[in-house]
DNA sequence: GACTAATGTGGAATCGATTCCATACACATC
DNA sequence: GATGTGTATGGAATCGATTCCACATTAGTC
């Protein structure tokens, strides 16, 4: 590889005034310029990102954590962060943990290694340990998708779209109405959406039945079995059924199909995400749409901010949401 | 931040002897071994990948160039790399070009200053520039999804494909069948899918007719106006039509439907690529697997044989693929 | 007891950039 | 002519690791 000395030898100069001439600092004069200029158009030279970082402790990468990469909101939020991020010069480093806590903070140690200049969390479950690792990070951190205390975060407003939601439901003249959630762990998906439908219910005075209520994961499958089981057990059949995340909702739908189950005449379904699929599904999902993209352009340039102002104090965003009336209610 | 010097004077050592400890290279006695070991545990510190890799020429990190992160089969590719690599103890860097040939030879440059090990690249339109700029890279490159001539690569058989579904559609006994494609400049999707499925018709004597050829480019709202195009513009309906992606697919239903035109009874509808979406859209629909997974994993494995082995000769790795028969046929 | 071999350790050079500092020259100002 | 200012350049230290080499100690062999 060829080095910045050598540039410099070629170009009849030395190392400081290459250094110069590549960053813009300090005088370089007309000749000079010229001279490195065609030496390193010439040579194809390419400066080594390592050794600048070793000196300046900047490295223009962004570390983003996510739980699987392979997920509607993973990958839009992630498109996103990447297309803010490249408008400043930054790229991200990708960390992936499966949805397991232990990789979290294993990949929080790697990211830290790589002296990335500020990292992107995706959290799923909050526990002790990683608060505590992300406290003595040294460097800005941003987490998305859930409220962690003392740090700057970015959240949907699960409670109010749940709660939302749910009031378009009895608007439509639902009273029964079954709920698929998962588990509550996870604040904002699990207790804050969970909440707010059972808040709006309150509001109207209408009683929620135990057997409506069910708990799934986060995939298509565990949606079906959700459904099945809740119909499987209650002699009253509830007439609506709201659901924490688009998936389920779906798995929920394919259920209410095999068994001849007339959406949304018979029964009317809601989730929650706008996913890619919600708008091209039979019928169409009625969702709740967060708008990853804004929010994945939010986070990047807070991340941006406190890399800044190293002294910011760390701030609290709530997305807003819209409701994506569709045919399934 | 805390270097390697700091740990070797509260060790009690020389850096060499920390270094030889943390790399598991050369002598390092017991007593010696439990003090670094324990300084390291009480101080938390983690060593510098800069200042290593500056050293060692090895960053362990790949480069990842996609054309966008937000589609599906991106998403699921760059997944499937991140976990064969990730079981390497490597880590992915992203970069995204947004379609653009230009940001392609950026991003190449870019990532080429971080000394990455590797590179996989998911390509899209080949041109010389970037054959020319792949051939000076000093590291291994993976091409994936085009035939790149001298480097390896990985594609899938799209002129087997779009053959074998065209005479599906044959033996079901479609005879007027539609087209629509994409530019050939993408010799995979463009170029390949379309001379699978002209061959196929051929074989079987069965003619084109012209008026049922249309081009779109990746988008689902393309897909619409080409099937609007084609019916609008021939008198002789197709029975059946082929689109190159899911997506186009898609939009071509989307259309269908609108004009209550009954899939698969009035016309029958075939898509490639097998996205997350097929599956769950009414009526489902019949279309290509890919297995990206497969994909993914198989460049990150060709890629780590190329990084050990330098001089390797190139490989060409093409996949095998699946008809999936759902109900849109 | 002399020699070799194995074990253990630290000093110093090195990787490729940035950046502080000293120096030099040209010109303007009083 | 002394002084100051703006322009231009190169030398040398530095960042935090790895690694070669020299050296010291101990053990084993004849």
């Amino acid at each position: 590889m060829i080095t910045i000395k050598e540039i410099a030898k070629l170009a009849n100069a030395s190392s400081s005034t290459v250094s110069r001439f590549l960053n813009d600092s300090g005088y370089v004069s007309d000749e000079a310029r010229k001279r490195i200029e065609k030496v390193i158009r010439e040579t194809g030279y390419i400066p080594s990102e390592h050794a600048k970082s070793l000196r300046t402790k900047q490295t223009k990468v962004i570390g983003v954590i996510v739980p699987r990469l392979s997920t509607d909101t993973s990958s839009r939020l992630v498109n996103a962060i990447n297309d803010e991020l490249a408008e400043h010069g930054y790229q991200i480093i990708l960390a992936n943990t499966n949805l397991s806590p232990a990789k979290e903070i294993e990949n929080l140690k790697l990211l830290r290694s790589r002296q990335v200049d500020g990292i992107i969390l995706l959290a799923t479950n909050v526990n002790e340990e990683l608060i505590r690792e992300i406290r003595q990070l040294p460097i800005p951190l941003v987490a998305l998708g859930q409220e962690i205390p003392g740090i700057s975060f970015i959240v949907n407003d699960d409670y109010g779209a749940a709660k939302d939601m749910t009031e378009l439901l009895i608007t439509r003249g639902h009273k029964k109405i079954a709920f698929i959630g998962v588990p509550e762990q996870d604040r904002a998906v699990g207790y804050f959406r969970k909440k707010g439908f059972m808040d709006a219910l309150q509001e109207k005075s209408i009683s929620i039945c135990n057997e409506w209520m069910a708990e799934a994961n986060f995939d298509l499958s565990s949606g079906y079995e959700a459904m099945k089981t809740i119909l499987q057990r209650t002699a009253q059949k509830p007439t609506a059924v709201f659901a924490v995340t688009d998936s389920i909702a779906i798995g929920a739908m394919h259920y209410l199909m095999e068994i001849e189950c007339h959406i949304p005449k018979d029964m009317a379904v809601v989730g929650t995400g706008n996913s890619r699929v919600s708008q091209y599904i039979k019928p169409s999902l009625t969702t709740v749409d967060f708008s990853n993209e804004d929010m994945g352009r939010k986070a990047a340039k807070l991340l941006l901010h406190h890399i800044k102002e190293t002294n910011g104090e760390p701030k609290k965003i709530t997305m807003t949401y819209s409701i994506i009336k569709r045919d399934s209610v």
